[in-house]
RNA sequence: GGCGACGUAGCCAAGCGGUCUAAGGCGGGGGUCUGCAAAACCCCUAUUCGGCGGUUCGAAUCCGCCCGUCGCCUCCA
């Protein structure tokens, strides 16, 4: 199969000789709400990581916590809350959410805060290797050390500095080092190290954990574009510098913005539909639709329109999976060329947009079966597998109310007044029943009703 | 200013040198089935791929210019 690597700017054939595959997802920065661009990035690799077990790899996922930096203390001090609480408050409701979008768990979540070991044994390293220097209590990483700095995002440090919007601090060597550990404000949290209290910089945590959960080579590096830079290109320095090992990761894998309205959807704007708002209106499984309907790489444009456009798309679905009658006929739907179609567009860098036509051209064929009495079971099976694959379900879900034997008594008492060519009542049944949420089908074999 | 993307039907979105008079979904129109619906099926809904040139036997796909949009350049998934 193949995968874009951010690193070479190609797609580039993927294999891991051992069958075993280390993925690192860089993670949210728990100080509020999630919003459904964390939940697209989130279900992308989902995606990724669900295809390649599907593949047969044995895959390792972490992804991290970065629950301290700037915005966690920023947020905790203007709400009056500790920064531990308002991490772990919105670390639970990030995982229920995505527990809810039915995002497979991580192997492992680690958290800044519990790596500060780790995170300080590499600085330590680096300032002996001379990657490093320490200033008042701070400690910067020395650009000018790392000979191919830039090489993920494709910048030379002359562009950088020319362009950069920040004032710059005298205290650097080079405008563009950067902190590696800050020394402790007054009201900060901070852990005691070497160079006094303090807390880690922005990129080394990833760094720490990355190493110590996965080693000091991995497979797939994930993560949003705006991190490329700097936050990976950081992370890449740090980590082969510490650890003179080349590539850090073999392959780096950005997935393209969820864009809401005209911008990037950003916590600083202000721009923001949550996740949880998401959810009260969509139903997961559309959501995964939506973020998946458009290649990862890509930009995508969050619109009301565009996602309920896809709780349709998910219906379709759903009918070619429902019961069908028994095969009366000697024929049988054979889904082994759309897997086939489904597989290739999955090798060629995760392409779901075709993976889902090649998922969709099957449930017509399935339909088109089931109308001519051919045997359909097996073709639905396969549809039902290569959903799972997405992640998402198509069979019902069990209705849990308790209203079943009270619908069914309505749905026998207007098969009644059918029956009795009533069809005024019944239809008035009908048309109550649906207001409530409950959709009646009049089938050859008899009526048939779902909730939802 | 630098780096990187993108512009395909009403909307979303594949395709990236011939099989493209361009996949799939949503929406819309017509039909079949049905007591009527719903679901499903069938047909139609881009002779054309931002614009203009060029390369080529052949371009949505490659090159150049122009127009427009977006991301990043130490808040960011």
């Amino acid at each position: 199969m193949k995968i874009h690597n951010t690193l070479s700017g190609k797609t580039e054939d993927f294999e891991a000789l051992d069958g075993k595959v280390n993925m690192y997802v860089c993670g949210i920065t728990p100080y509020s709400a999630s919003h459904i661009g964390h939940a697209m990035m989130s279900v992308i690799f989902d995606v990724v990581r669900r295809y390649l077990e599907f593949k047969g790899y044995d895959v390792r996922h972490i992804q991290n916590f970065t629950d301290i930096d700037d915005k966690m203390i920023l947020a905790a001090n203007s709400t009056g809350i500790d920064v531990a609480d308002l991490a772990e408050s919105n670390i639970t409701d990030y995982l229920a959410e995505m527990d809810a979008l039915n995002v497979a768990r991580a192997h492992e979540y680690p958290r800044a805060t519990a790596e500060i070991g780790k995170i300080t044994e590499i600085i330590a390293k680096l300032i002996e290797k001379g990657y490093a220097y320490p200033v008042a209590g701070d400690v910067y990483f020395r650009v000018n050390q790392d000979e191919d700095y830039g090489k993920l995002s494709n910048r030379d440090l002359d562009g950088l500095i020319a362009g950069a919007r920040v004032e710059v601090d005298e205290r650097k060597e080079n405008a563009m080092d950067f902190a590696l550990w800050k020394s402790q404000k007054p009201g900060e949290p901070a852990w005691d190290s070497p160079w006094g209290m303090g807390r880690p910089g922005w990129h080394i945590e990833c760094s720490a954990m990355a190493i110590k959960y996965l080693g000091s080579s991995i497979d797939i590096h994930g993560g949003g574009r705006d991190l490329i830079f700097p936050h990976h290109e950081n992370e890449i320095a740090q980590s082969e510098s510490f650890t003179d090992e080349v590539p850090f990761s073999r392959f780096w894998m950005h997935n393209g913005m969820l864009r809401l309205g005209e911008d990037k959807m950003s916590k600083s704007i202000g721009n923001i539909v949550t996740v949880g708002e998401a959810l009260s209106s969509y139903s997961p499984d559309a959501l995964r639709l939506f973020f998946l309907s458009s290649h990862y790489r890509a930009p995508l444009l969050y619109t009301e329109a565009n996602v309920a456009g896809q709780e349709r798309a998910l219906e379709r679905l759903k009918n070619a999976v429902r019961l069908a009658s028994a095969a009366s006929v000697g024929s049988t739907i054979d889904a082994s060329p759309a897997k086939a179609q489904f597989v290739e567009a999955m090798d060629d860098d995760f392409n779901t947009p075709r993976a889902l036509a090649a998922m969709f051209d099957l449930a017509r064929e399935i339909n088109r079966g089931k109308d001519e009495g051919a045997d359909v079971l097996g073709a639905q099976d396969t549809l039902r597998e290569l959903s799972g694959v997405l992640g998402i379900s198509l069979d019902e879900t069990a209705e849990t109310s308790g209203a079943g034997p009270f619908v069914q008594m309505l749905v026998n008492v207007r098969t009644e007044l059918r029956a009795a060519r009533q069809f005024d009542i019944a239809d008035s049944i009908r048309d109550r029943l649906s207001e409530l949420g409950v959709t009646i089908e009049d089938t050859p074999e008899g009526t048939e009703w779902r909730i939802g």
